[in-house]
DNA sequence: CCTTAACCGAGACGGTACGTCCAGTCTTATG
DNA sequence: CATAAGACTGGACGTACCGTCTCGGTTAAGG
């Protein structure tokens, strides 16, 4: 019913091709350079649009790299639901490493490092981005949780940071490269561990 | 013999003062701004010496936080060494998250995020900050491993990761505050569970 | 015949009530702001009308300056005839010098600075303001000539130059100000009389 | 003693290179355009230097042209000393005249144009151009009315006024144009005269 | 009465210039 | 030599208006 020409108030409507071009050239610029040398002119000469328009809808670098990083990189990473809920952390988090490593990370670091300075733009991407995702692992260790896989004592919260966190630790601090071969498994194995419940032990005697 | 005066060439010598006034004024402004707002004007300014002698002796903004940084920051924790690993261990944890809950810790964040489009300056930090830090939990897990408090196959460096890069997470993308009471108490315990050997399981009936 | 309502075409008629409100708006600023601060935008926002509707009707700032002195300026001096025609070349020129002197004032100086770079208006002002009132001078000196007031080879056109060029001039370089108390009776009192000494004339007889 | 080099306190001296530069840039664009299209821009680029520089020092365009127009303009007219006053006079303003008929006259126009809103800026016009002619006026008319070439009750400062006001008229509102032959002359006898008839005085013995 | 043309408001668009801040480099006088 | 002072080129900032361009919605005249 009330479709979006509807809802729409006077005025000239605002330019989706605008926008995108705008979106578009300030990812790329992003990839390219990083956050630091990326300016609000730089995304203007390049998308063909007027630094007007960007400030018109984008209060500052912040907040376009935040929309830009949110339109173009895959953020979404599909969904596994096998009988496994090891197999499925491994899935999403293998992943996530995997574009961590290419042009999304640095982006996602560029972000990161901008909301140090610009909570808004933190805190979007704690809604946006970072939320979700958790909420995706959440919802597999639970699984594990309630077939058996994972101790029922187990605290997720406390295995979700520690899971993602590695990513971040890597993508940012530089401990060893994203995509050394195995890390993954390595780590995945090490923290589930202490996540299996404990055999029953009733085999001695 | 060589002593300092000795070894000195012609002409005015190096200010102390000077050096010590721009380091202060650095580790200052960094702590109230965060490094998006940190200039060297403002160091020159609060400092009260010229921008020449600033680009004297560092090559920008990057180097300068870094020194500025390892001149103030209290970065060494003792190094207990008690008969349990695991006691240490959390001495030592909690030291640092104590430290990057702080001042120091939006300087520390601000430097590892000026080393994303700065790879000298990450550098730097990796070797005078990371890797000594990394070396002593290293040393302390080791010994928990000779004396059989940690499982004999454990991967050290995976469980370094997992530690460590929980408090940068913490620090960069405040997930949830540093100074969240016993949250660390939790996440090595967690960790933990997978470090320890398994029991014989004897004791089954 | 062609009454204006029957060589109207089609469409909605121009609403005057939005004309009426951009000119009074313009007035208000011009005499607010001077011209140099006198935006298109802020006769929009002040007159509640929008941009298209003032770039219909006026090509530019200079165009719309223009007319909104000409409409709300109490340009028209009321044009005496007395006997005396020294008289009458006071009472107009006393009527321009308390206009200049207040708000129009300023907005003449606006229009006149606006010409300077653009032509048209000037021109415009020429004809709609500066010779009708020429004209009104030259009429009563012309009658001045006939009734022996003023020597007969007198060079009218030189005359109205310099009466009127001083209140242009008291108006724009403002060597002194335009209400200065007597100053209007001194400068036609010497125009009239001259700088040459007056031949003593054996007056008797 | 106090020679220039001693005088100056430290850091690095001002470049005159780059301050005639500037006003050379400005004079060719204030000729060219006059001062509405007047950029600090345009000027930054003409004259190859950076914007900032301009800004040190002069506070804005009113400012700058101001004094690119006192630096190039021709403004000193010969100081006459003949016997007569009158002819020295004629020579004052028809040098005027012929400066104000060029390009120098549309850069005054701008500078007094610009004075309406900028009241620092056409004060210190009056200070530098304007006061100093008109003192020269006034000295050449006092010593006519020493000499009895003009009546010995005449108001100087009027003169000065209707003589020098009608070269601005001619400029700034451009009745008729400045190099039209022969009306300073005109201009110049009718002031001298009078308009009043010469009474008949009887002139016989 | 219902098209059709011209108006009106709102406001987004590509632009130009503004005046400011800071980066780095340089030049000079002083210690 | 090092230093304080400060002028220099240069790039980007965020803002204000420019003049143009869609839009949705009036308001008459004329078919």
């Amino acid at each position: 019913m009330t479709d979006k020409a509807a809802m729409r108030g006077p005025g000239r409507p605002r330019s989706d091709q605008a926008r995108d071009a705008i979106l578009d050239a300030a990812f790329q610029l992003l990839e390219e350079n990083g956050l630091e040398r990326f300016t609000i002119e730089g995304v203007a000469a390049r998308s063909g649009t007027a630094k007007t328009t960007i400030y018109r809808w984008w209060p500052g670098k912040g907040a376009l790299a935040m929309e830009a990083l949110l339109a173009h990189a895959e953020l979404t990473v599909p969904i596994p639901h096998t009988a496994s809920a090891v197999a499925d952390l491994r899935t999403v988090l293998d992943g996530i490493a995997r574009s961590f490593a290419g042009a999304t990370g640095r982006v996602v670091a560029s972000i990161v490092l901008a909301g140090q300075n610009d909570p808004a733009t933190l805190k979007v991407y704690h809604e946006k981005v970072v939320e979700p995702r958790r909420q995706r692992l959440r919802d597999i260790i639970e699984r594990g949780k309630r077939n058996g896989e994972f101790r029922a004592d187990l605290h997720v919260e406390t295995l979700v940071e520690a899971m993602y966190g590695a990513l971040y630790t890597r993508l940012l601090i530089r401990f060893s490269p994203l995509d050394e071969p195995g890390w993954m498994d390595r780590h995945i194995n090490q923290l589930l561990e202490g996540a299996l419940p404990r055999p029953l032990c009733s085999q001695g005697a």
